[in-house]
DNA sequence: ATTATCTATAGATCTATAGATAATGC
DNA sequence: ATTATCTATAGATCTATAGATAATGC
C-alpha cells in the first residue's frame, strides 16, 4: 500500500487544478509537478487520470452561516461577492466546466446535483419533496458565479459590492420566501 | 481563394460541433467529417482549429418577438423550457464552456459579452449606462441554461413547463420591471 | 525483503504541413 | 495553368506501463 499522506497531497493537488482548470486542460504532470511527485507516481497511487479526477470532486458550497442574521439569499450571494473582490477562484462558475469536462459527465453531473441540491436545500429549509425552490436558488447562484466570474460581467469596478448584494440577494431571498 | 461554398459548409459544421461540445472535444477530423471534407481541406481553408472556432462563433440568442404580448422575461424563459423540451442544445448553458474551453479565453469572453449583453439589452429596452438590469438578466438565463441542462436539474418530468416558465418568469420579469 | 519513487518509453491522438492528384477554366 | 482537394506523415503532447533504484523495516 501506497503512503496516506502521498495520496493526500496527490488529491489535493488534483482538487485545486482540476476546480481551476477542468479535467482536460490538467495534466498528469502538472498535478505530479504540484503534489511534489513524478507523473508516474501519480498514475501509480491513483491508478488513472479518471480516478483522480473522481477522488478529487470539490466538497460542495460552504455553508456556514456563523453568527449573522442576514437573510440566508443574501448570505449565499454575499460569499460569492467576496470571493470576487478577493479575485479567489468561484466553485459555483466552475460546476458547469466541470461537469462538461469530465471523463464521465452523467456521473459528474449526478455528484454535483446530490451535492449541491442537498446542501442548499438544508440551508434553506426547504422540505417539499420536489425541492423547487433549492433548484431555482441554486440556478440563481449558477447564473451569479458564471456571469461575474467566467463572463466577466460585474466586476468590482462595475458593480459595488453592497449594492450587488442586495440586489441579487433580495431575488435569491425572494425564492426562498415562495416568490 | 478557396470555394466559398466549402468554407461556409466547413464553418457551419464547427459552429454546430463546437457548440454542442466546446472547442478541445471537437477534432478537425470532426468538422472534416461533417462539412463532408478532408481534415487537411478543413485546414488549409481555416489556417488553424483557432481561426476556424473563431469564424464559427454562434450568432447569439435569437430574439425575435413575433406576436406574442407575453412579458420580455417570460418569452425569454419560455424560449429556454422549449429547447428543453425538445431536447435540443441550449446555447446558455454552453456560454461558459465555450469561453472556458477557447483557445483564447479573453477574446471569447469579451466576444460573448459584447453579443449577449447588447441583444438583451436592445430586447428589454435597458437604457441605463452601466446596464446593470440587463446584466443581471443574462445571469438569470446563464443559471436557468446551466441548472436545467448542465446539471440536469428541473427535467421535463421534474418541472412543469407553464409552471416553470411562470415561476422563473416572473423572476427574470421583476428584474426588468426594477425589483 | 518490502515499500516508495523514479526514469524511460510505448502507444495513442491530435494539429499542421508537404507534396501529389484531380477538376476546372482559358 | 490554376484551383480544389486528398494522402501521407512529421512533430508535439499526453496517459499509462515496465522496469530500475533508493529508502525503510525487520
Amino acid at each position: 500500500m501506497t503512503d496516506n499522506a502521498t495520496r493526500t497531497a496527490i488529491i489535493d493537488a488534483g482538487r485545486e487544478l482540476f476546480g481551476e482548470r477542468g479535467y482536460n486542460a490538467v495534466t498528469i504532470k502538472d498535478v505530479a509537478a504540484r503534489a511534489g511527485f513524478s507523473p508516474a507516481m501519480v498514475m501509480k497511487v491513483m491508478g488513472s487520470k479518471a480516478e483522480l479526477y473522481t477522488a478529487s470532486a470539490p466538497p460542495g458550497p460552504n455553508l456556514d452561516d456563523s453568527g449573522t442574521d442576514e437573510p440566508v439569499g443574501h448570505q449565499l450571494v454575499r460569499r460569492i461577492v467576496a470571493r470576487r473582490d478577493h479575485g479567489e477562484a468561484e466553485p459555483w462558475a466552475m460546476v458547469s466546466i466541470l461537469i462538461h469536462d469530465a471523463p464521465d459527465p452523467d456521473v459528474a453531473r449526478a455528484t454535483f446535483r446530490d451535492r449541491y441540491v442537498s446542501r442548499i436545500a438544508e440551508r434553506i429549509g426547504d422540505g417539499t419533496p420536489d425541492l423547487r425552490r433549492t433548484k431555482l436558488v441554486v440556478c440563481t447562484l449558477l447564473g451569479l458565479g458564471a456571469g461575474a466570474r467566467t463572463l466577466g460581467m460585474l466586476g468590482p469596478d462595475e458593480a459595488e459590492s453592497e449594492e450587488l448584494i442586495r440586489q441579487y440577494g433580495a431575488l435569491v431571498q425572494g425564492i426562498i420566501d415562495g416568490v
